[in-house]
Parts: structure tokens; sequence; C-alpha cells
DNA sequence: TTTT
DNA sequence: TTTT
């Protein structure tokens, strides 16, 4: 590893949390976490723009995911930036950059209850490393 | 400002930094950054995988930026992560996910000499904002 | 600004907010955070310990802090280390490690229930500074 | 674990390493990294004030820094605040906060050449764990 | 001194 | 697409 890549997100999932797995049994969960900056716009009035992050989380940190969030949970991620490049129905190349997450953390946002109300944290092992692209068999790429 | 959004990359440009200017002489300036990370493929072989950081720095930070950061050097940058839409050629919707730095700090790697030589640091003011979009008359979104 | 100290802080406080203010008006409040972490002891037996964090906040900061936070209540804060010097009774040097916190982020734990119970965010301008200790009576260093 | 204790501290060393072994040849390595900020004082001139960050390494990262690091390096460091409780001379409760580093990366300052040149970069385990104080028969807690 |  |  070189250099320093790392990301800290913090807000609430605008949709549920979609699980899968790869061929090999391991869950990658991906996740939406909106922030909001406010600023002046020309007039000087202010606005305010929200940010969406697309999250991947692979395997414990995954499950965790699946289990304890859905739409409108408030969820802390560190993690680091990734660009995936792939191709569109044009043929054309696109990129999305994604934050592979290696740490969650619940907070305990009013739209997370669920019953088994537990919060929970999960932190993935150091060698944990995605599986490549084609482990799925997606031909949308998000 | 709701929920968190941080990023904080380290490592070497890929290029030499670029400064333009908004009409109103706000200087902005765009610099790649590359991090490395070392992972295991199918057959368990190490590989690297390089990723590069967009960077955009606004006002003093992007003066310091083009005064004291070349191709080779290395930088600190925290910052905040900004996806953008613009349209491609063909009148199609693309996404384009930056940083938006609001701190830069040089750090000594040897291929940032160039005279002056003295080490910086810089930080946006707190109410620093990136200027609308509208301010460049670039075609070409990077 | 030389190098970089930042500390990242979520957690639940122990105590109520301290809200005092300057001889300038300057209002400054102190907050305690609790994290914890598990760990296996020398038996193999899993513990956790518990660490508490000592944040203090400055301004329009502290205020939010004392308006919106309690003893319970979980919150985010940004900010950097410093090491104070002190005096004790026996009149040796002391000294004692805080958090400067530049930006608090209100996560809405159950505790912090208090009426209002509007969530909360600030952060400190760039340019703030903490005002010399000398601007307290205090015999009492924390 | 619970909550979120993260530091990121980078800066010279003040000091060169002190590399140490438990008695179950597990290296612990002690660094003092300093950073500075400007601020104005009570006449509105800018003074500079230096804070010295207290890290302790463990593991194959203490080796790295031991092997690497020296008086005037320059490191980049990711860890977690721990406050420490000893008794001095007097038999009376003392605290020392540190920062226990699990990822140092160098950065290539100057100072650091040693032969070698080869930059470095490390990574502990998730799973490492500071060993218990017991391990260590000093008097002298810093 | 918090929280689960 | 979230939340306040």
């Amino acid at each position: 590893m070189s250099g320093v890549n790392k990301v800290i997100v913090m807000g609430h999932l605008g949709q549920d949390v979609e699980v899968r797995f790869t061929p090999a049994g391991k869950a990658v969960a991906n996740i939406s976490i909106a922030t909001s900056e406010k600023f002046k716009d020309k007039e000087g009035n202010t606005q305010e723009r929200t940010e969406w992050h697309r999250i991947v989380l692979f395997g414990r940190t995954a499950e965790v995911a699946g289990e304890f969030l859905r739409k409108g949970s408030m969820a802390y991620v560190e993690g680091r930036l990734q660009t995936r490049k792939w191709t569109d129905k044009e043929g054309q190349d696109r990129y999305t950059t994604e934050i592979i997450g290696d740490r969650l953390q619940l907070v305990g946002g009013k739209s997370d209850s669920q019953g088994s109300g537990a919060p929970a944290s999960h932190k993935a092992p150091a060698e944990n490393t995605p599986p490549p692209a084609e482990d799925f068999d997606d031909d949308i790429p998000f």
C-alpha cells in the first residue's frame, strides 16, 4: 500500500441495502448515503446541495449492513475510494467512483428501528479485498 | 451542513497542476494524485492497483498548488467528495466524482524541488465554496 | 500550520456539557465522550476498554453543544490534539491532552431527546483559536 | 468496538525511534512527532505553537519504524487515542495520552535517508492489540 | 462519567 | 433516494 486513500462518510441511507453473494458465498452490500452542505448561490441565497455516496461493503460488514440498516438509517462508514471502469450499452467506457467501506458503525437514527433494534458495528479484517468484478454477472454496473 | 463527507488523500501527482481563473479572478486548480494498494488476485498472486484521485482546489489553496506542486510532487489533501453531472457529445448524462480539497499540505518528496524549495501548506477558509460550474466555458468536463 | 493533527471521535457523553464564558464573552464548552474497544486479555478472554475523550469547544460550536447535548447524547467531533501544561497543588508540572473540536455533529442517539429535539451541526470558522488559558480563573485544570 | 476513536498525525520526528521488545518478542516502538499551528496572541501577533504527539507502534509496524525512521524523518500515522494511568514517585496517579498507531506511512522527507532509502508503509493487522502494560518492567512511564 |  |  502506498499513499493514503481514506474516506469518512456519515449520513442517512436513501434506499434499503442491497445484499448479493459472490459464487464463493461472500456477501457484498451496496448502500447509498446522503450528505448535504449549504452554500451561497450567485444571488447570495443559501442553497443546500445533497451529495450521494455509493458504498460497497464486503463479507461480515456487508451482512451487518443487510441486517441492521435500511432506508432512512444513519450510518458512519470508513473506507477508501475506488473508481471502476465499465462499458455502457453503446460500448463506451464509463467510470463510477465508489467507497469501498471497511468499517461500518451504526448510529442510532430514528429510522433504523427494526425490531431487534440493537445497534451494531463492524470492521473488516485488514486483508479484506473486494472480489474481482467478474464475480458478478450483472450487465448493469450500478 | 449535515452528515460527514470527508476525504484524505496523500500521494504523488501524475501531472503538472492546471490552474485556471474564473471570470471573477478566483483561481481553480486541478490536480491528480495516485495512491496504490496491493491485493491478491484469483490465483493468489499479489497485484498492485493504482487509484487516481481527481482533486479540485479553489482560491489561495489553488494558487499554492500551482506554485509549489508539479508532476511527481507528493501532497496531502483533505476535502470532500462531490459528483458532478455533465453531458457528453452524444448528449448523454455522465458523472464525475471529484475531491473538493480544502486543505493542502506539501510533503517534501524529492520530485517537488523547484528552486524556492520552501514547503507550504494551506487551508481554505471555512466559507470557501466552489464557484458554480457555469463559471467555466469548458466543453470538456475533465 | 505545518503537518497534520486531526482527531475524529464519536460516542456518548458521560456528563452534561459544561459551558463557561471568557471575560470577552466567548463561550467555551467542555464535553467528555466515551469510546470503547474490545480486546483479548492474556487469558484470551474478550474484554472491553472504555476510552474517555476530553473535548473543548469554542464560540458558536460551544453554544450549540450547550444547547443540544447532554449526558448520554451521541456526538461526532472533529478536531485536533492539544496538550496543556498546568501545575498541581504540589507545584509539579502536569499535562492534560485534550481535543480542540472545530466541528460538532449531533447524531440522533436516544438519550439526547430534550424537547426541542432538532439535531444540529456546527463547524467552527477556520480562524477559530482557543483563548489563552489565562482567560480563566480556575485553579482546577479539569 | 463502539464509537469512533481516530487520529491522523503527520509531521517530523523529534527523536530517534525507541524500539523495545516484550518478553514474548513483540516489538514496541515509541516515536514522537511534532505538528505546529499558527495562532494570534492577545496582542494580535502571529505565534506558532508546536504540539508533540507521543505515538506507540506494535509488531511489524514498530519494526518498520525502527528500520526506516529516525530523528527528522517525516511520517504519517493513523491510530487511536489511549490514555494510560501510571503512578509517579510520590505515589500519585498520573495520566498520559498516547496515539496507538495502526498505520504508518513514511513520507519522503530528506532526513530519513538511511542507506536503504526505500520508502515504506505498514498497516497493522486489524486484530493487533497492544500488549498489557505489565509486559514492561519500566518504572518510567515515558 | 456514556452506550450496547 | 435520505435527513433536518
